[in-house]
DNA sequence: GGGGGTCGTGGAAACGTTTTCATGGCGCTA
DNA sequence: TAGCGCCATGAAAACGTTTCCACGACCCCC
């Protein structure tokens, strides 16, 4: 016989197994849909649930079980510009939907600065969550060093770029940006400038790099004037492609290295006069909802998010379960997507 | 004496007391800072906690206190569109800058579709947060009734529209709305037109009450034909402005309803030969970046978010510390920012 | 120099679960 | 019919904290 309160707080797994006549043991089998409860003790269990609305306590529960069923997606970022790539937000609804119908819940976390990072860390470390996929984007980010420190399982999206032992899941970001710059290539385009990602940012440098390989690969060496650096939004896609048509009027075509600069670009095109794909071919990355409705509909480099969001869970879970971190990585490949722009 | 175990897993308090050679309690008042304890014992349990790399268990101390130390914003919305709404990022930032000094962790919870709704549903009745901040975007939503039936304080984020009796924190859309439409009158338009938000958001509706009100003030009753439904996005800004000036071509003035679908119409009034704000004047709503690096830069309707976030943190904290739900209310004033467009 | 007060401390009881282990009842097989 | 094993059940021990309470030691003031 446990305290058979008052009305007053929420009930205790100890009230619904005095209502229901049992102990708490049979109450947590219910509870937990152990199959060792005879159907009478299941269902007096289930009306006496229902009767006190009874909620289990998730913080006495994870006290024992050591879990908590949450896995975090923190997004490690200095501004909240990131919310507005569509790549990040097709990222959320693969993972989201993903966890549907698992018991598991997601949590985004975001980190503005060092203090912010450490309080995630902090959270973390506390037991909070039972693993983390961690979107860190820029090289001189703490959060992986922070994370890496405790021993929650960590999966990160997208590779490390000091190569350091972790798990993590990238698109074959080069690969994909050599076959875009070799199909620009096979349409004859001599003078094919790129506008890169950031250069602190890894998926910025391994699609920078996959274009200089393939014009390495044709003999070509990029001149300088052509490679302009980006940010990775619209804005930033207008500015780049306006001072590549200065710097470079006779270009023609471009390999974008993000379908919101792309579509900066497009913008920046039509404002100086220039027709797409007559005189300039335009490759995008991302395969973003509006490449497909933009003018014209663009020609881009399509990632598997499906694939990768299930591989970003799967490492995890793995981890979780075997209660060890591993460094496993997977690289998925990507897929020229052609339409009207190149 | 506690199990001075092997240095297999995380250690616990029991473990740093041992090695500091004092009691548990000690510990946990050095840990929760508590003046009740000697520079001494202070000293060792420090150097213990140090030496072990003991971080306390967040499940255990919270079973205890009832407190998690974390409120979640939850994002109930259909698509993932939301997240490049620079009002969210607004609101993000803002309440993570104010839980920054404080212990207070906070988390992102998205919704989609029902199933996430019950989903979040129950980790907030569960016990996972402290509190919850609110942000329901349509009328149809599930959300508020799920989390008001628990005991969990929530503060919403925009008045609910069946005026239950709920803490909520919002702009004076209606008084904002109004404040831009007569801005429009005083420049001397006539024929003045709106793209308003989505008539299931209370957010629309209240703007295009504004609009409305202030038509009538000045003795107009606005034409059907001048009204057209966006989406807050600037894909819709561009359909909605495309429509209007099909079924009115004469109009001279627009209020827009946020500045993503301002800059959106504004396109589309370029598309169309007509100079802002010469030929038409546009006011936008929200003075979001982007509204003052547009072409022209826009004349848009300010909410005070610092204060909105200040409000609804101060709200919820209220109902936390009392440890009873309220249904507080505030309502902040608008500002006209006066630019080119109007 | 004794009595009250403060102060630092430790013992032990919570907090609400899960899970191990023992037990008793039952049906089956030999 | 005896014996074996399975199955549903409950008692009790965890899980790692916080916090109440009691207990000395010490200081200060009369």
């Amino acid at each position: 016989m446990t305290t058979t309160g008052a009305r007053t707080s929420t009930p205790t797994l100890g009230e619904v197994a005095d209502l229901a006549g049992v102990s708490r043991a049979t109450v947590s089998r219910v509870i937990n849909d152990s199959p060792r409860v005879s159907p009478e003790a299941r269902v007096a269990v289930q009306a006496a649930v229902e009767a006190l609305r009874y909620v289990p306590n998730r913080m006495a529960r994870s006290l024992v079980t050591r879990r908590t069923d949450t896995i975090a997606l923190v997004l490690s970022e200095a501004d909240t510009q990131v919310f507005s790539d569509p790549f990040f937000a097709s990222i959320v609804r693969g993972l989201s939907a993903r966890l549907a119908d698992t018991d598991l819940n997601l949590v985004l976390l975001a980190a503005r600065g060092e203090r912010e990072q450490e309080k995630i860390g902090r959270y973390v470390r506390q037991g909070h969550v039972d693993g983390v996929i961690l979107m860190s984007l820029h090289n001189d980010d703490l959060l992986p060093d922070i994370l890496t420190g405790g021993h929650v399982p960590v999966v990160l999206s997208g590779r490390p770029l000091d190569g350091r032992p972790v798990a993590y899941v990238d698109a074959d970001n080069a690969g994909g940006a050599a076959a875009a710059t070799r199909h620009l290539l096979s349409l004859g385009r001599r003078r094919i400038a790129t506008i890169s990602g950031p250069t602190d940012m890894v998926a910025g440098l391994d699609r920078l790099a996959g274009y200089r390989a393939a014009l390495a690969e044709a003999g070509r060496t990029p001149a300088p004037e052509l490679v302009a650096e980006g940010d990775f939004t619209e804005a930033g896609g207008v500015r780049a492609m306006t001072r590549l048509l200065a710097d470079a009027p006779d270009l023609d075509a471009v390999f974008v290295a993000s379908d919101p600069m792309a579509v900066g670009a497009l913008q920046a095109l039509r404002a100086a006069g220039r027709r797409v794909p007559e005189d300039v071919a335009v490759v995008g990355f991302d395969d973003a909802a509006v490449a497909a409705v933009c003018d014209p509909p663009l020609t881009t480099v399509a990632q598997p998010l499906d694939e990768m969001t299930g591989l970003m869970v799967e490492l995890l879970l793995d981890q979780i379960e075997s209660g060890e971190r591993t460094a496993e990585t997977r690289v998925c490949a990507t897929s020229l997507v052609r339409r009207a722009s190149a």
